[in-house]
DNA sequence: AAAGCACTTGCAACACGGTTGCATTTTAAT
DNA sequence: ATTAAAATGCAACCGTGTTGCAAGTGCTTT
């Protein structure tokens, strides 16, 4: 629980969604920059006697409003992530093997430079692995 | 059925695998080059008899042999190739949207010029989709 | 504050692909 | 042809996505 509960609500209001009591879990643990969480993740974090059907429900929601976005990480995992002042999720990602935080990227892309002769780009999904700064600075620090 | 028994026997003496009907069948369909199959796209191909469980067993045998690529697309699609010449899939790919076929372009990859301070770059799974140098040439004459 | 209605939830149930164990069949080596 | 090892077919189980519907809740209006 990162935010307050009037934060959320509001954010409910806003986007024409009623407030219930999931929703606002949900969101909660969502809540912050970077923060992405598997669907199973999202559920252990929920009390126990959550109905995994309702959850679904939620999320499937929330991604048809845009509000959160669904990010396939590695062909297995996908992570759900608040969608922040973009609309659609068809940008460039960063993820942190360290502290696990999606950041999103749009200004990185794909070189073309390199595309042989006759082939047409259209588009590319892209996330792109690595340490984020935070965890960079922290890693440094440790081994001096 | 592109090639021919012969081949695909050795293919798979080649690798140290038994020569079973169904393998042979299965790598006759992901035979040529850029040719990469849904698992399901397999199954469609294969006599309607066959057993799901062993056309499941043996993908995974190849996967794991390294005789197949197991590519994910769109997070919801993965597609299987044969691997040629690279052992490993950790290389970029184009997906030609007109003809479905995957092309291995080890030479593309992320501009990181973009990447922000402190961020360190690790990996990046990347399949590009647009139109080949065929399709694209197709296209031209078409509208000529 | 209470009522009414639309929306949401909880539950049971089904779909479907992945996965396993095991008995039977097939392959490859002798 | 014999034989041992490997592969297959089948039944069955699991987890996740998905739906229908009855019961419950949130929100607006009075
Ligand atoms: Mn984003
Ligand atoms: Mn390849
Ligand atoms: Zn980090
Ligand atoms: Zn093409």
């Amino acid at each position: 629980m990162v935010a307050n509960n009037k934060d959320i609500s509001s954010f409910l209001k806003t986007h024409g969604l009623a407030g219930t009591i999931i929703r606002k879990q949900v969101l909660s643990h969502l809540w912050g920059d970077g923060v992405a969480l598997t669907q199973k993740e999202i559920e252990e974090k929920l009390p126990p006697e959550t109905d995994r059907v309702t959850l679904y429900r939620t999320l499937r929601l929330f991604t048809e409003k845009g509000i959160v976005h669904k990010i396939v990480l590695n062909g297995e995992t996908q992570k759900f992530k608040i969608a922040g002042r973009f609309r659609k999720s068809d940008h460039a990602h960063f993820y942190c093997t360290k502290c696990h935080k999606l950041l999103c990227m749009p200004q990185l892309d794909v070189d073309l430079s390199d595309l042989p002769e006759g082939f047409q780009f259209s588009s590319a999904r892209l996330v792109v692995e690595g340490i984020c700064d935070t965890c960079s600075q922290k890693n440094q620090t440790q081994t001096q």
